[in-house]
DNA sequence: GCCCATCTGTCAGTCGCTGCCAAACTCCAT
DNA sequence: ATGGAGTTTGGCAGCGACTGACAGATGGGC
């Protein structure tokens, strides 16, 4: 496909997958290269596969959506925040497990730049905008039956349980925004905990 | 276009804006009543242009997209909260504005069984549920400089004030989601109020 | 009745996305 | 190494949402 690998060292798994993964790579480079040149609804997939020499085809085999090109990091986001909180000890309390979730996934982006550009990207883009939110909307119901033994009045029923997740990730969503906004000023949880503190008095 | 209006009384405008406005209204009831039978992502929009009797491109021309054939409500719950917040009393706090706005747009359905059915097909649309999240968030980062002088302790910054419209929504949607699993049973605003109550506690 | 402005339908085209089929490829057994 | 089995790939045709352009129909003002 593209240029011949001349190396050829023991791995893990056998050369086809290590050929797939390397296409994948190529295609993600490309798209992420083309989206922030010249911005994502103006890149076409035909674009993007012409110069990462796959056919359209193939791309739509690699990643089934356009959005995923760029929505694999949001999956990593969402698994990552789940797993976190998974493993966090039983008797830590709910805002407690969901700061260390929020704070595990931050931890995943190599760079403030880095970080800066997709999130700038994410949040300017209607569409990527659009699909980021339906992927928390899943993941915050899929933490609710996680987090319903956590919260520290007995009482506490399903709904509010609800209430209490989806602040978090307002939260969340506001510390990036203002961040966003200040150019990446500052540290995005210690935004969190100054909204989480406005908001709970 | 449809059948001729036999009847001519006078209008507040002429005769073709009310032509205009019976047949978007024609095609609104088509595309709601498509929706409901047979689900959004299965109804073509040739099909409702059939149904209603204009062609695609007149379709096109009244309404720019398909999700705003459902999104016209969403619409107008954005305009409805930025109103309400704006004619609030100077002396009401950002946490009773924003309880008042929710009010006032819930009242915005004729009846339960319909408020029921259109948040449903919202809630389990994967496409109608991301656009309402995107005007919802348009609709925060309006709000936010209206909210931002009534926030009691003064020194909230933008950050904070983001939070705290953030989590409001937040709620908000908890609420209607609570109330969707339970079938419409008790009011939303109490389900808000509890969530809220949960959070804040 | 006539002209102008606006609206409408038709057509063709773009873009994201999918099913289908034949060719190319990797892998394994012989 | 050779052949067969299972995957992967690319090209093609097609669907559905959406848009621009053009020609024709329609209402309003004279």
């Amino acid at each position: 496909m593209a240029q011949g690998t001349s190396g050829k060292e023991a791995a893990t798994s056998t050369l086809w997958d290590r050929t797939r993964q390397l296409a994948a790579q190529e295609i993600l480079q490309t798209a992420l290269r083309l989206f922030t040149q010249q911005g994502y609804d103006e890149t076409t997939i035909a674009q993007i596969a012409r110069e990462a020499g796959v056919s359209q085809r193939t791309l739509f085999r690699y990643f089934g959506t356009k959005e995923d090109l760029i929505g694999g990091s949001e999956e990593q986001f969402v698994t990552l925040v789940t797993e976190t909180v998974r493993n966090q000890p039983a008797d830590a309390g709910a805002w407690e497990v969901l700061r260390a979730a929020f704070e595990a996934a931050l931890s995943l982006h190599t760079s403030r730049e880095e970080a800066l550009e997709r999130f700038r990207l994410v949040h300017d883009t209607d569409s990527l905008r659009a699909t980021y939110l339906r992927k928390r909307a899943r993941c915050q119901e899929e933490l609710l039956p996680l987090l319903e033994p956590r919260l520290t009045p007995p009482g506490t029923d399903r709904g509010q349980a609800r209430a209490i997740v989806a602040t978090a990730f307002a939260c969340f969503d506001a510390a990036t925004a203002t961040w966003l906004e200040g150019k990446g000023q500052g540290d995005i949880l210690d935004l969190y905990d100054q909204g989480l503190a406005a908001v709970r008095g």
